[in-house]
DNA sequence: GGAGACT
DNA sequence: AGTCTCCAACGCGCT
DNA sequence: AGCGCG
């Protein structure tokens, strides 16, 4: 009931290692240790120097975890201070190891890097379908298609993966230009432009109430401090899915969120050299601010495609 | 899952 | 020594 | 000022 998992030059022990996290008949600790330790190559360089917090289920799924913001850890997992205290960074693989030891099925990240917190490398625009079901999903797929137009519109590169919860996140690289709370400026505008688009479908509206049943094109992913679910992450849920990018051919394949679990196999991700492909989020707001962007696509080679 | 507080 | 409790936080837009 | 919301 306790094994060892190596990781990069490592090992790390994982304790109770047949215990399932899953539900009676689900993935163990050992399956979730040896997940995060395959993934790794393509998950750290998502994550590193990213300030990290861990959801956590000590006692698997069907028991309510808790977010950790300051966990206890072990010394040689690197820390940073931010504006919410000192916080844990995934920086190899034995980290992301330790974390499932601790039951943290999911990681979720804030959207800039040491040393440049507050800057943020990238925008979130969160989409979750209203029903349940595929069509559901397709609803949320011609959302995400719609992201994307609205932010090639604005110079903006595009990515999508799965949350492995019910939608989809698309992710836009940035350069490290401007602060938190502009970077939600720009996201609470692209979302606007989005849901503008089929206003009958979709909406900005916090509130429940004022949503009548349209999808909420969330924008509120960005902003200090803000945490969102890190690609490759777990999420607990029964059958243990996974937040995987896919290219934007895949994604109409797709028939919902938790196509891809814990036996996530990938040898190539199709989020590699997004950084690459950072734009200037500076540029796009000044582009809003002129009340443009919508009319004027401006040439570029490639766009968010996955390399 | 682990630390600290309380019994 | 057993048991319990805690483990996030931020701003937005409404009321 | 307080609350729902993510």
């Amino acid at each position: 009931m306790r094994t060892t998992v190596r990781a990069g030059r490592r090992k790390v022990e994982v304790k109770h290692a047949e215990k399932p996290l899953f539900g009676p008949d689900g993935a163990t600790k050992a399956d979730l240790a040896d997940y995060y330790a395959r993934i790794a190559p393509l998950m750290l360089p998502l994550v590193r120097d990213r300030p990290v917090a861990l959801e956590r289920f000590p006692d698997g799924i069907d028991d309510p975890g808790f977010l950790s913001q300051h966990p206890p850890h072990p010394k040689w997992i690197r820390t940073v201070w931010t504006s919410s205290g000192r916080m844990m960074e995934c920086q190899e693989a034995a980290a992301l190891v330790w974390c499932a030891d601790q039951a943290a099925i999911t990681l979720h990240t804030w959207s800039s890097r040491t040393p440049r917190l507050g800057l943020p490398d990238r925008m979130v625009l969160d989409l979750d379908p209203v029903g349940e079901g595929e069509d559901a999903f397709e609803s949320c797929r011609d959302a995400a298609w719609s992201v994307r137009e609205v932010l090639t519109e604005l110079g903006l590169a595009a990515y999508v993966m799965t949350t492995g919860s019910r939608g989809l996140h698309v992710h836009s690289p940035l350069r490290p230009e401007v602060g938190d709370l502009e970077v939600r400026r720009l996201a609470k505008a692209v979302a606007d432009r989005v849901a503008a688009r089929a206003p009958e479908e979709w909406t900005t509206r916090v509130r429940k109430a004022a949503r009548h049943g349209r999808m909420f094109v969330d924008y509120l992913r960005n902003g200090p401090a803000q945490l969102a679910v890190a690609p490759y992450s777990v999420r607990a849920r029964p059958g243990a899915p996974v937040a995987a990018p896919v290219t934007w051919e895949e994604l109409d394949q797709l028939t919902s969120s938790r196509d891809f679990t814990i036996d996530l196999e990938r040898q190539e991700c199709p989020f590699a050299g997004m950084r690459r492909h950072a734009r200037s989020p500076r540029r796009a707001l000044s582009l809003l601010d002129r009340g443009e962007g919508g009319v004027v696509p401006r040439p570029r080679t490639s766009r968010g495609e996955g390399e």
